[in-house]
DNA sequence: TTTTCATTACGAAAGTAATCGTATATTAGT
DNA sequence: ACTAATATACGATTACTTTCGTAATGAAAA
């Protein structure tokens, strides 16, 4: 029996879990130049940010460097089973199905990706 | 051009709407019975929150009976296509693919559900 | 009419998240 | 050794969310 609580990511954590899942490792300032792609942050947020983060255990660093290095402590999987676990009761009435429809009517699906999802979806019928 | 903006609901809000759009109409006591069933809540707090949410343009009421009657202002249907897609953007790359690859493995999903799927997955191919 | 009871209004506090200024420290270049 | 540049640490502020106590209101019952 596992006594290790799950830890929920605010927004801005995600923002920046999101470019550690990517890069593997990263410094603050390579982090923040990500973010800062997208919105206008100042240097300190981010590293003020990632800071909590370590003390929470969303994020491991090594310190032992001048410039300390940052990856997650948190799984990509982990993480988006969560939120889509608690979006589907929240929202979709507990049921996945129609999140997943509202997923595939709603956005514009290539090809590939129709045929990855039919791939998945014989899978599960014949199990 | 449109100019009203979003309003992103918080947490609680959405327990409030998943009420209201379940029932049409409701009072506050009725909403915060149903909500008193999963949680430990005081009415007053329900009764607050309903009435940001009237200022914000999230629901609306009647307030020529002496008991308010209350309706969600914003769509079940918008609601949830803005955080699908908030959640596809932050969490799984830009890919609804892999957010629904993800809903269906995780969940025990029925015949009639796959069915269903399958179904949308066959007219989104013949476009 | 007076009391009782359910309701709304209001304000303030507590909790959480995000922001950034300033101080301090460390390294590299001159 | 001194200076400049870059990093971290820390504290404080602001914003947002949730909470609930208390007062005011209005309707129904006694």
């Amino acid at each position: 029996m596992s006594t290790t609580k799950y830890i929920k990511p605010t927004e801005s954590e995600i923002e920046i879990l999101g470019v550690l899942w990517q890069r593997g490792l990263a410094s603050v300032r390579e982090v923040h130049e990500e973010l800062a792609k997208n919105k206008d942050v100042g240097y300190t947020t981010t590293l003020k940010l990632m800071q909590i983060m370590n003390e929470k255990g969303l994020v491991k660093r090594d310190a032992s460097v001048k410039t300390h290095i940052y990856q997650a402590a948190v799984s990509k999987e982990k993480t988006q089973k969560h939120f889509l676990g608690k979006m589907i009761d929240g929202l979709f009435g507990g049921s996945s199905t129609q999140l997943v429809i509202q997923a595939l009517g709603n956005h514009k699906t290539s090809k590939e990706e129709l045929d990855a999802i039919q791939n998945l979806l014989n899978d599960l019928k014949n199990q």
